[in-house]
DNA sequence: CGTATATAATCGAACGGTCGTTCGTTCGAT
DNA sequence: ATCGAACGAACGACCGTTCGATTATATACG
């Protein structure tokens, strides 16, 4: 292709290295880190592994790119759920930041799966940045946990604990959903876990009850039998 | 070394065998499975990387042979447990299995941590081992479940998700241990979690008492806010 | 407008290195 | 003399990366 001086050169230029990290990113996540070569990213590119080193300097490289767009969305969940902490209160962020938590995972599952798997064979600089991040969203619940015991609202007794309980549902969503999967729909999910969560964390049970959100109490699509209201 | 005819070479072979499995495991838990090179596991062994192809036969042979010491202890695991759950009843049952779950993890915390890593780098009849594994830790759950919610001490609407609510404890203490033991000791953990578990499924609240379960309630080491007796 | 030139973008062969595995040989005990 | 055990060099395959050559196009110039 030709090119123009300037701004018209780095735009393509930008663009076509955005396209080569998505065909990275289709395999990476496919086939992992050690299986998927240069040259079957450079096909999937459409271009020669030669070519490809125009665009990117380093299969690492390809790595970090990747990881700034998952980090930068993380990152941006991050600053809503702060935001929304003071606008709604601890009981209802929580319920809207778990909700909006597992739908951010379930979008990206595979890459979840992958930073996990393959954070034993990333530069020391990569695993430092996952694990921040990690580190990010447990302060994250953490404080929409204490804020709630200030309200009133929870009793919580170690609220780090309890926010990589929260953190540890995306796991288990992400890892399990092959299986879990056939037993609910992920709101389905999201409704029992958030159940599980605030029931261990509630100062009032139960549950359903403190938690104060409409929960249409049609039980048909739950099936089991209901709770005991004591 | 010498030998002797017949079963002393057996013997000395096999036992070779197992010293080369157990050296190549310190360093695969440690390193990763590619990083790990056949002459490190040699040199572990205190032999070159030609006499290690008299004892075994390929790399996955090695992975298969750890792996299948593993699953031996997790199926008698399961065996152990379902022993129980005839002599003492759903809910001790529960309980006591959670806390021998998490102290079986706790002491093979890398081989955990090892496994899900190496997942998707293993050969497909060692993947699927892994599953059916897991599979049975989940059915060995469910039917303690099952069974509390016919006795009356539970109740729980899908068992199987419980049962992968507790099998992911596992996975929380050996994925983020670096973290939580920072915060609580592994019988703290245990507490606390078959607690959150227990609150959740079972039929009468609050979780400590239903659970029925001795607690010693010198609260000085928890530090944080005392739960409010209401 | 047409030609020359500089400079991208593209290509694919080749390099250097690593790793799992094999093989011919040597050693030592029976 | 025989046979398992030990050795370590060598093989073959693969992979990330580089590099020199080639092509195509935008700019400069006549």
């Amino acid at each position: 292709m030709g090119r123009k001086p300037g701004s018209k050169n780095d735009k393509e230029s930008t663009s076509k290295r955005r396209e080569v990290m998505m065909a990275a990113a289709r395999l990476l996540l496919k086939k992992g880190l050690h299986k998927t070569t240069m040259r079957e990213i450079a096909r999937e590119s459409g271009i020669v592994v030669g070519t490809l080193y125009h665009y990117i300097s380093s299969k690492d490289d390809l790595l970090t790119m990747i990881m700034d767009e998952e980090l930068a969305a993380v990152h941006e969940f991050i600053r809503d759920s702060e935001k929304a902490l003071t606008r709604l209160g601890p009981l209802k962020t929580l319920r809207v930041t778990i909700n909006r938590y597992l739908h951010l995972i379930d979008v990206s599952q595979d890459l979840q799966v992958f930073w996990y798997q393959e954070s034993g064979n990333m530069l020391p600089d990569q695993r430092r940045r996952l694990i921040e991040v990690e580190d990010k969203l447990a302060v994250m619940y953490s404080k929409i946990l204490t804020a709630g015991c200030k309200s009133g609202d929870f009793q919580v007794k170690d609220p780090l604990l309890a926010a990589h309980d929260i953190i540890v549902l995306g796991d288990m969503w992400a890892f399990r959903r092959w299986f879990i999967g056939r037993h609910c729909t992920l709101d389905e999910f999201i409704r029992h876990q958030t159940d599980l969560i605030l029931s261990g964390i509630s100062s009032q049970a139960p549950a359903g009850r403190a938690a104060g959100i409409k929960r249409p109490n049609k039980s048909k699509t739950t099936g089991g039998a209901v709770r005991k209201r004591r």
